[in-house]
DNA sequence: TTGTAAGCGTTATCAG
DNA sequence: CTGATAACGCTTACAA
């Protein structure tokens, strides 16, 4: 049944050309160190019989690797996917790979994946956590490959990182609100999901010992799950109920941000005259043409492509020495405050 | 300076272990076929050295392949994450690898990273299109390898395919913008940019034919370019100026109607009652903890799901047959028509 | 400029 | 249940 239409080999392509595979080798990665007249034969063949070289097998020989994977929590909600596009977009440049898995959230599968990955030789690892199983953080150590964490910048860096401050970001919000003049400020987010909202949100709680009255309004975290709309629409909702004279809340994604929104308009209040709603993230339906959502704008691509880029140039750097990008955040005032 | 701390290899642990690699290969892959004691003994030498095995070296040995190549235009805008989601997931539990690349809409980069992707020699391709250059055909043709097709229905299947008729899904929404009693419908979408969005577009004629005055309200396609929602708030513009008696929209996609929305908004033009406002993706921010937009919903998880199962599933087929799965779709009504 | 020989780290095959 | 041997498709190192 299976009449497996088999893979043209170097080897063959060497006998159709009277060569050794060495000089077809040479044809396809050093052209200039072939004879032209040599090079065209052998070119002829390739196309005649659609010869596509066996990377794998080359990597397997030349002890190289010409992958780079990445784990991210999830591509739904779409904090991370511009990440994801940069990456792609650098390693393509450089003739790269991209290996990609979710882990859901779930430290047990961040371990499984990088397990599961490591098999394939990458020749670096992006990961938007740093916080592992000791499993993992084991398998990190050992093998010897380039690891770059973003979407964090670590205190102690044990790998590259390329990120920014959460904490600092959840702060600058809570003071760029209080600027605008508003004093009693809450935080929807659910810190449990995510080590980078609980980041935001202690940021959130310097922020409010400083400038406001050093009330922390925020619903105690029941359950993990995802930060979606959903989530944003019952934690607003359960927190102006709370706490009925807040008068801006600051929510730890763009997401929840919405769900917020939504909900305000749902019990008639006036955004930002009744109460303010500030993001994170500023995702695509944020913009001035979608909800006009003030929030706090993250240079995801170019977190992608500085993540690509330390992995590329690996060998430039002593290995020693991590590398620590601050890509920085930036506050971007719309409609909702 | 690189001192690269090496992979331990299968013959280390071998001759650790005092056993053949062969015996260390049972381990791993067929333990109930090494004596517990045997396998015992090994596997401790494993953990102890912290052997992770090549999974590239054993492709070439037994000419598998437990990775999946997928490619699709771009992951911004939400259509295609949960796609990935579903693929990501589905190969996880078959333990399979996901390579991954964005287009960015190029049949020409498509190409590209068809050949590339191929060199992997993945057990199986996602695209994202039916209409590929010329070389890239030739390469899906001659590699014998699965190919799924998603979101799109193509008439004569040259591969398996995952997806949905984007045309009758354009048609059904303007059918049911009729039963809402909306007459004068326009369209908002770029038709150069991807055949799907064509598709959607040819089936709003088709039912503005059959229902509506058959005047087709859409202003012409000037350039390609990214369906966002600026572009959905100008080309809402631009129709309403072209059309003013237009009393509902439809968007090709929902980032698209999102724009329309808020241009709607600035107008002072009350939605739904001055004017409908379609969209069509269901994306997450549509809902009605988001904007409450009426839409198209597509199981993008579904298919993702699918499409994994099709190339993992493909000795089960008889090869000459594609498979055609036809996951449809579901019109659902929220607060914007 | 081209070629030979010896691997790279695994697994298939067949024997014991 | 375990092992010896020969691949898998390519590249390195060295020769010619």
């Amino acid at each position: 049944m299976r009449e497996h239409r088999r893979w043209v080999t170097m080897a063959e392509v060497a006998q159709e050309a009277r060569v050794s595979t060495i000089t077809v080798s040479r044809v396809i990665r050093t052209p200039e160190k072939v004879a032209a007249e040599t090079r065209a034969k052998i070119q002829a063949v390739i196309d005649r019989l659609g010869y596509v070289p066996n990377e794998g097998a080359g990597d397997l020989s030349s002890r190289q690797n010409r992958s780079v994977a990445a784990l991210i929590p999830t591509l739904t909600g779409s904090a991370f996917t511009s990440t994801i596009d940069g990456l792609s977009t650098r390693l393509r440049a450089a003739n790269h790979q991209l290996l990609f898995a979710c882990t859901d959230y779930s430290s047990g599968k961040e371990e499984d994946f990088i397990a599961t990955m490591l098999r394939r030789r990458p020749a670096g690892l992006v990961l938007t956590s740093t916080h592992h199983t000791r499993e993992a953080d084991a398998l990190l150590q050992g093998c010897g490959i380039p690891v770059v964490e973003v979407w964090e910048l670590p205190k102690v860096a044990q790998h590259h990182a390329v990120g920014f401050s959460n904490h600092d970001a959840g702060f600058a919000m809570v003071r760029f609100l209080h600027e605008l003049s508003y004093r009693r400020v809450g935080f929807v987010g659910n810190s449990k999901t995510s080590i980078r909202s609980r980041q935001r949100f202690i940021g959130y709680q310097a922020a409010c010992r400083e400038f406001g009255s050093g009330v922390f309004r925020k619903i105690a975290d029941t359950k993990k799950g995802p930060n979606n709309s959903e989530r944003g629409a019952q934690e607003f909702a359960a927190l102006i109920e709370q706490w009925p004279d807040t008068d801006a809340v600051f929510c730890a994604s763009d997401t929840l941000a919405l769900g917020a929104l939504s909900e305000a308009q749902r019990r008639g209040l006036k955004v930002p005259d009744d109460i303010a709603i500030a993001g994170f993230g500023d995702f695509e339906f944020a913009n001035e043409f979608g909800v006009g959502l003030t929030t706090v704008r993250i240079p995801g691509f170019e977190i992608g492509e500085l993540a690509a880029q330390l992995i590329l140039n690996h060998d430039d750097y002593d290995q020693k020495e991590m590398q620590k990008i601050d890509v920085g955040y930036e506050i971007i005032r719309r409609r909702t405050a």
